[in-house]
DNA sequence: TCGCTTGACTTGATAGTGTCAAGTCGTGGC
DNA sequence: GCCACGACTTGACACTATCAAGTCAAGCGA
């Protein structure tokens, strides 16, 4: 069924920032490709800062749905492991929205109260699973900095990894996940215990 | 004495950056401010990417000064978390560096060989200084995944603080550097151990 | 001193960009 | 039949990076 014009520009522009980052982005050339004037996306939003903030919006959207979809129970790892490699699985799997999300210079998250409430709902459901893993003894701030600290290895490790120079560094390491699960085991190990 | 042109668009560049993020920066504009033509810039970088590469340059070779130097033997925090600390307060009082080093699709490191050895010195100061901290009993695949996880960690919280969300959701934390302290033991307590 | 190169710029032109302002055009409701 | 309105188009503007061709002074060998 027909996509609406809408649609099809963000897709585009998440593709477009997927490959080549958000800075060259051209609305121009979106309007091109979608066989519509220069003048078209501008109707849907208002600026360009407009469609990264949709972007955003979509993005943390996407993030509190895939931390929060329940595990699987067959998986033998930690729950804190498992959030870890969820977070950077998520990343690396929509570079797009991503790229976009951690961005304040690029979308303007005060003129947009949606995006804003869907950034809080992100972080609310990183110190939901946080406060979980910690078991109801643990204080609100307790919990707070333990989720700062989460947050802060998984989202150092998907940010190095996709824009970074690690990639290029631990080139040796074949299997990127299991790179992943033996950093986070060992953060885990720390604020867990 | 006379600061060459060369060195006063770099200066103006960065200070740029740290104010409103790389996005926006117009090469005229930093000539205009400094008097001279709009080409005059181009003599001295062939290109647009070609400032953020020098940029980069310049911020993993300050990079590894900070990181190396010495330690107060009067500090009383363990190591690990000092270089925690060290980097997240090199980011934060180097944004105009900090927001293009780790931007690969910014400056184009393969094209300049000066940058890529910068940040792999960069790189290998954190290796030695895990080294360090692990002790010799360490092989070298324990080292660099114990970096990795340190990276991440310091690097997750640096651009969190300066660009992501962080400050905005953990407002309340009155110390900010107390925050990284303490992120950064129960990180480290989970490595060293 | 003459000629020549070379580095540090300037001037001019071009294509591409976001954005303002004014159209057009078909669909739905009264 | 009319009118409003959403979804576009067209045209213009200022601004951008970048290419190409100048200028112009300093340095240098003959």
């Amino acid at each position: 069924m027909a996509q609406t014009l809408r649609d099809r520009v963000i897709k585009a522009a998440v593709k477009y920032i997927a490959d080549s980052g958000p800075d060259g982005l051209s609305f121009r050339q979106i309007a091109a490709d979608a066989g519509v004037s220069h003048q078209a996306p501008y109707h849907h939003f208002g600026d360009r800062s407009a469609i990264f903030t949709e972007i955003a919006r979509e993005g943390f959207q996407k993030f509190t749905e895939v931390m929060s979809s329940p595990a699987h129970r067959d998986e033998d790892s930690n729950l804190a492991v498992r959030m870890c490699e969820r977070y950077v699985d998520f990343a690396l799997t929509n570079k797009g929205y991503f790229r976009v999300m951690f961005r304040s210079d690029l979308c303007q998250m005060d003129e947009s109260p949606e995006t804003q409430r869907a950034a809080d709902e992100a972080f609310d459901t990183l110190l939901f699973a946080v406060g979980e893993i910690l078991g109801s003894s643990a204080s609100i701030d307790e919990i707070r900095v333990q989720a700062t600290a989460m947050w802060s290895v998984a989202h150092g490790l998907a940010t190095l990894l996709i824009d970074g120079p690690l990639e290029h560094k631990i080139g040796k390491v074949s299997d990127r996940r299991a790179l992943v699960r033996s950093v986070a085991n060992r953060m885990i190990d720390g604020i867990t215990s």
